[in-house]
DNA sequence: TGTACATCAGTGAACGCGCGTTCACTGATGTAC
DNA sequence: TGTACATCAGTGAACGCGCGTTCACTGATGTAC
């Protein structure tokens, strides 16, 4: 990973850098992306920011914390592309625009798996980094972070509030409930089956023996296994 | 991590070990297990097998050799905990047997990963495999879980070829074909969407937000997981 | 408008850590005679 | 049966590595007066 002899830290001009912690964060995505969650590594990114390693720690509490803002950066990334196949459904009625909307959220999830495959497995990273696992998806709330749990980065765009990966699906399974799709008994823990389902072809394909598959093979097991996960969830109870 | 602060290591009365091969291995193994891909550490497994580190050179090319022996060990492990429920299935007919069989598979797999969660984060671990090695040592092509399933280091014990658990899965699929529950179109490619279904689960039981649901929960969901994949799978094409 | 001053973001130097890996060695063991 | 010897499994000591983290500092910046 970038073994910065010595020159390519870029030199500022000013003292002070501006936003240091926005740059980090930015410079931690771009390590995810690079190398998964492995590489992301405090020291590389002040190396990147091009400012002393020990400087983090004005903005961050530690290594952790800088995890966990890039794990959170890529979940969010990861529901903005299901919000974009979301985007895309049409539906003839609100059961097949509902059926559609479910569809759409496994799309972009295995998309967004094989286009942002480091930030991808960052965000569901296990491991030495469990602190906090999968806070905006299990609920619980993470401890650390110098700078807390919401507010800590804000967005420069306008948007303030990203959205959550697991609360769209369940946006989906709702609305296919709603529409008659899904029985209550069927819509009660559906987002468990359906979610397996989808996170293992994304394993599947970035890590397992599909990771050489052509675009054409992966395509056409996505939509099988969207079609697999749509029919056996209105399974006859 | 066994933070032995010296007298830990058990000492031998004997020069040489007697099979420190296998020995190492079972550490390997053992560390695998306690504390998952991470805690598969070189100089850990001599410590504990009471033999200085360099010592292990004699057996094993290096870290990722050993390492490969683990991974190796556990999916052969994961096979038989399939192989296992596969043993337990009772069917009426040809068709319900091959359908019980392709549960079975799954239970099994779900079963290992639940009471062997960390052999079966090494089987399937990705990537850079310690963060402490982290992103600059990469270098060599990392191999692959299921395709490196011919063994480096040879069993001991009496059965010398091992499951493969990729292999059971095809074996049920085969059954459920020729029992006639699947046609040819939808037997192709079955072996990945049944896989991702269930590896899915694992890792959301593992790792993901079903990571402390009861044991009602548990085979609760998996039974539905398996239910739908039984349904799904045989879509009307 | 100019000046004194407090703030605190970034610096410079240094740690200890455990890791994987290397080298030259040594001495218990099995074998050849 | 005893003895010489080659083998090679395990030893002992040492590396360099990059990491996260700490400490005391310094000097650009914004604010109060």
């Amino acid at each position: 990973m970038s073994k910065s002899g010595k020159p390519a830290a870029p030199r500022r001009s000013t003292y002070r850098h501006g936003d240091l912690q926005r740059a980090l964060l930015e410079a931690g995505v771009a390590l995810a992306q690079e190398g998964g969650p492995a590489a992301v590594v405090l020291r590389e990114a002040t190396r990147r920011v091009g400012v002393v390693p020990n400087a983090a720690y004005r903005h961050f509490k530690g290594h952790a914390a800088l995890f966990e803002a890039v794990r959170a950066e890529g979940l969010a990334r990861l529901a903005e592309a299901m919000q974009r196949e979301m985007a895309l459904v049409r539906g003839a009625d609100a059961a097949s625009h509902a059926r559609g909307l479910l569809s759409a959220v496994g799309r972009g999830y295995l998309g967004f798996a094989q286009q942002e495959t480091g930030l991808f497995r960052t965000a569901f990273a296990s491991g030495p980094y469990d602190v906090g696992r999968a806070a905006g998806l299990g609920g619980a709330a993470q401890p650390n972070a110098i700078d807390a749990a919401t507010p800590a980065v804000p967005r420069a765009t306008a948007d303030s509030v990203r959205a959550n990966p697991f609360l769209l699906l369940k946006s989906a399974l709702d609305a296919m409930a709603e529409a008659g799709v899904l029985s209550p008994a069927q819509r009660a823990g559906a987002e468990f089956l359906a979610w397996s389902a989808v996170h293992g072809m994304a394993f599947l394909l970035i890590e397992g023996p599909l990771r050489h598959a052509g675009q054409a093979e992966r395509t056409g097991l996505a939509e099988r296994l969207l079609g697999m996960v749509d029919l056996g969830l209105a399974k006859p109870a």
